[in-house]
RNA sequence: UCCCCAGUAGCUCAGUUGGCAGAGCAAUUGGCUGUUAACCAAUGGGUCCGCGGUUCAAGUCCGUGCUGGGGAGCCA
């Protein structure tokens, strides 16, 4: 008999005959001549539950079915006479595939998050995380669907890079050198390394990116990027995925269409395709999200400049730890002023002082800001990071000489802009911020599957 | 990296002025029952985070290290 799944079992309206399930048992309680099961198979939130008469020629055996063994059960799929779920499996055969003893570090009752970290390789297995990581493969698929839909073409761009020119923080050295050999010889001599010098592990996708936008026109980057950054907080890990789309023929305006366009179609994905899963996260998670994701998907996302932003800030009345004056980087609670407290909605914050942003970013015409933006979510913070890109060869060097910069290694991000150069423009979102906006999770480690953070790489 | 808080049974926690190590849940065993995070009873279970110090005596006080959490910075 084949196989059926516990997320396709529960769509059938009528009684069916004998079914063939396989999965993990929740729980199990023993009544007068029969034992109960709760069986979950990973395909959804439901568990099914399995009656075992106690005829079965195996039923000691059944008898002795902990939580957290895994069984095969062959049944006439039934209605339930007892309350509490609609359907029952009456067992014609229980076969045990393994028992898990004793143990099992997973009960019944809910764990606290902290404790689930530490056994990461099992907290799929339970409510929440199963949720949590069906939601986060429904949102990389739904991600790629939108990005195929509108035309775009799907960049692999390299893990393993040559430069540590991305200017997006430390770096994670990749090296086939022997440590203790250059331990012993007191220095690092890259030209014997493998690549014959220095190769970092990628910090942003966005220089490659670049290259193909303006060979294939509109493409995207989506994979994982790594930060050597000593950041202890609920919000960076060194290991996260970021989708980055790139698009010819692009400015500042167009970026932010895209990326409100993107955004939306995400939250209504999700709010179509894993209502079961998201009622988890509005029950016990985060009682605010259902209002949250119902704004992300229906009300226009708020457009402001830095200028005007600051101009509101020093007008609020609020008294900031960081005082605000142009020219600053905004910080945290500036950022939430203007998202929570005074647009109460998304808000795309564009041309910063160039002063403060990287040499790629387009120069605006006053000469002192540049074409970035970034989007602040209520309750989320800085969701997108992006700019128009600078296209004009002679403003793009002369940025870098002002900034001190080498353009030797830049010959081919040079070269771009020397041969058929167009405007372009292109964000990077951080995929494991954006599913805690979707599920409300307050700390980044419980939307990966396994964190990686500074002193922190088991499993 | 900085500031704050915490670390006691498998889990969540209590532990008074320094004086015999505790509870609930889980586990095990038995009972009851178309059960629903079942229920009732009994039993087992401890490097009180590590190291050092003060003291007749330290889970408790002091120093230090480690781990975890919250916040800040950096950023996505």
């Amino acid at each position: 008999m084949k196989r059926i799944k516990i997320n396709r079992l529960t769509e059938y309206d009528t009684s069916l005959g004998q079914v063939l399930i396989k999965g993990w048992v929740r729980t199990r309680r023993d009544a007068k001549g029969f034992s109960f099961m709760e069986i979950n198979d990973g395909s959804c939130l439901d568990n099914i539950q399995v009656v075992a008469d106690s005829q079965l020629s195996n039923y000691t055996d059944i008898q002795g079915i902990t939580t957290g063994s895994a069984v095969a059960v062959t049944g006439a799929l039934v209605p339930s006479p007892g309350k509490g779920q609609k359907w029952e499996i009456q067992a014609a055969v229980v076969e045990i595939i393994s028992l898990a003893p004793e143990t099992y570090p997973l009960q019944k009752k809910r764990h606290t998050d902290e404790f689930l970290r530490t056994i990461a390789h099992l907290r799929p297995r339970t409510n929440k995380y199963g949720a949590a990581f069906r939601i986060r493969s429904e949102m990389v698929q739904a991600i790629h669907r939108f990005y195929r839909e509108k035309g775009f073409y799907y960049l692999t761009s390299p893990v393993i890079t040559g430069s540590d020119c991305e200017g997006a923080g430390e770096m994670f050295r990749v090296t086939s050198l022997d440590p203790a050999q250059v331990a012993k010889q007191g220095k690092l001599d890259f030209s014997k390394d493998f690549f014959g010098q220095v190769a970092n592990l990628t910090v942003s996708g966005q220089l490659s990116a670049e290259m193909f936008a303006l060979a294939l026109g509109d493409v995207y980057t989506f994979g994982p990027t790594f930060r050597a950054e000593n950041s202890n907080t609920s919000r960076h890990v060194a290991e996260f995925w970021m989708l980055e789309p790139e698009m010819a023929f692009c400015d500042l305006s167009g970026n932010m269409d895209h990326g409100e366009e993107l955004v939306k179609f995400l939250v209504t994905h999700a709010l179509d395709a894993c209502g079961r899963d998201l009622d988890l996260f509005f029950k016990f998670v985060d009682k605010d999200l259902p209002k949250r994701l119902e704004i992300l998907a229906s009300k226009t996302f708020e457009r402001m400049s830095y200028t005007e932003a600051i101009k509101i800030l020093e007008k609020s009345g609020k008294k900031f730890e960081y005082p605000v004056e142009f020219g600053i980087d905004l910080q945290s609670e500036h950022e939430r002023f203007l998202a929570e407290e005074y647009v109460k909605k998304p808000v795309f914050l564009y041309d910063y002082p160039k002063t403060i942003k990287p040499f790629y970013m387009r120069i605006n015409d006053d000469n002192t800001t540049v074409a970035a933006v970034d989007l602040l979510v209520p309750g989320i913070g800085e969701l997108i990071g992006g700019s128009q890109r600078e296209e004009r060869l002679d403003v793009l060097e002369s940025r870098m000489e002002e900034m001190g910069m080498d353009k030797e290694p830049y010959w081919w991000y040079l070269d771009s802009r020397r041969y058929g150069s167009v405007p372009h423009a292109g964000f990077g979102l951080g995929f494991e911020r954006f599913l805690m906006m979707i599920t409300g999770i307050k700390n980044i480690r419980d939307v990966i599957p396994f964190p990686r953070t500074p002193g922190s790489i088991d499993f």
